[in-house]
DNA sequence: TATGAATGAGGGTTCATTCAT
DNA sequence: TATGAATGAACCCTCATTCAT
């Protein structure tokens, strides 16, 4: 158990440095000296470097998916899943430079079991989001689109965010979800806010 | 000119190298192998590693910031700029794997001088999509939500496109600019496609 | 007791590890975990790495030291004690892959003072056979050359069976002893076997 | 040209090391110090520390192979053949303690298929002589033994002299393969040496 | 213009060994 | 007796870069 935490741990620096330098340029001495440690101690606890990546990478899919099935699985409205969807997106990945920048910038660091690993998740999760717009087109309650585009296409102007998002600034994590929910739903030219 | 030619040459060969293993994995001898030439030979034409990918990705900027250029010029109605703002950044950077790719993977492997000159000409590009909104807020004609935000709403849904679009499937270019079109001026929720 | 009697046990599991891959390339780890043991537990039995390999290449030596000792001080003839060095030799060294592997593949592997040692021992076990064969040539029985020579050369012929041998194939242990005697005796013109 | 010279000049210094102290613990910065460069020079001529070994192994390999098929195709009486396997087989393995060395005591750090590669070219060579050995037999020239065993018993007496011949002692290496000739054919129990 | 050769800095990883418990 | 954790010294190898030619 002080093993898992420490793990936890070398995870929680090494996420700090992969976000900023990006994982290539991260070393595993980088990694070491921040967490105050030798560095071969790190291959005590990993594996690898990437083991590292992997890790980091893995915990976040988890968790967000267990989210999102949550919502799938949750007995509301489709159109109400839809709302719950979007904030969900927004906050894990919208509004947080650190799981997305992982992400995008990593990625193509895994090894190629590993990025299928991470694939299937990631599909798992956007499936889940295109079943409940199908639904919703089949009922005719949406645009006659491709669930799987709508669903691509919600996730990318949501996600995208995290590159331009400011924390600080004026809008509030639930404003920009609650602006995403508009453009994605109403679009803009549709004007009451 | 024959020093240009085989610069644009060398960027061409670069640039698919860097799409398919990143900047950092990629060689210089790698890139001088797949181009014929000596490692060394490269250095005639190019001061560094980095200035490759810095020529490769300013000129996608450029490029790309000149057509947005001439569109925010043209002179027609603000809601039909807006349709072919939609329609170049679908083309270049939706159904385009590689320049996004070479963006979103690489960016990180600029230097900062060159990362803040890359940064600078994508606001330029950006700005130009939020004048256009931000004329067309102040006329009431769309959404009372803050331009820049919804341009990089716009953007982070079509340049998405990048990671998942399939050149080879049922969706062309053209009907993929329509339907993020669609979604971003009248959201998913109206039905008349 | 029960510390010496595990020193035993590790010398085996290391024996067999330092055969098949070497010394250099056996860890202490992988002698641990063959062992089903903590690797620092190793070293409340032995000091070191080498310790291990010094142990089992003396035990080997002292053990056919004896052996070779018994033969000497026995009552018979030179001839006969000759007949039984080879069967000796041939039984320890020559049919056995184990010993002569270990010791040829890794002598260099030990300390210099340890080194130093074993060399002392096999210098002692050689002498034991040049005594012998010294002592028929003073008396006319065989062939005017070194002694010492006539144990190298008989050692060399010998031993080597260790890389050859195949305990599985036609020749038994005591054949092969049998015909090294003649070899050695009345070499290879010598038709009647 | 000179590419071809210095790989042979890193192979000469590897040599030097690798017999002192075994390939394992020779490093690649040792050999490159002896050869006054930069140990990132040698990857330059090698693909691999590896590859310097198997250099250096497959280059005694073809020399002695060369020479004994010479042996084994001149037009002379397989007795005097003998003469010759015994003259060269000192030569190369039994009073020089580089060759022999470098084999016995580095064999075990080649790759698995250059292992091979050198096996077989020692049964190449090996069956050379085994052939004369055979041929000689069915003549009832010599002993009725197995010739292949013959010739390993041979090649061990006369190569392990690599470990105990002093070249700067009594015996002349043509004294030694005299010797052996004398132990091979006659056996030590024929008198007029 | 182009190349062969060289270099130096560093990167990931291994491993014998130690030490507190 | 035994273990988990840590360490430090290396080791092999890579790679951008340089320089004489």
């Amino acid at each position: 158990m002080p093993k898992q935490q420490k793990r936890r741990e070398i995870c929680q620096i090494a996420t700090r440095l992969f976000v900023e330098k990006g994982f290539e340029k991260t070393t595993i001495r980088d990694i070491a000296k921040a967490g105050h440690m030798n560095s071969s101690a790190l291959y005590y606890y990993f594996e690898d470097k990437e083991a590292i990546l992997y890790e980091i990478l893995m915990e976040i899919m988890d968790t967000s998916l267990e989210q999102m099935r949550e919502i799938a699985q949750s007995e509301v409205l489709p159109k109400e899943k839809i709302d719950a969807v979007i904030k969900l997106h927004t906050r894990i990945y919208g509004v947080d430079p650190v799981r997305m920048g992982l992400i995008v910038f990593n990625q193509k660091s895994l090894s190629v079991e590993h990025w299928e690993e991470l694939k299937d998740k990631q599909r798992a999760y956007s499936d889940l989001v295109a079943r409940i717009l199908k639904e919703m087109r089949e009922r005719g309650e949406i645009v006659d689109i491709d669930p799987t585009v709508c669903t691509f296409a919600l996730f990318g102007m949501v996600q995208w965010a995290f590159g331009w998002y400011n924390p600080k600034g004026a809008i509030s994590p639930d404003q920009l979800s609650d602006i995403f929910t508009h453009i994605f739903t109403k679009g803009i030219f549709d004007k009451q806010s």
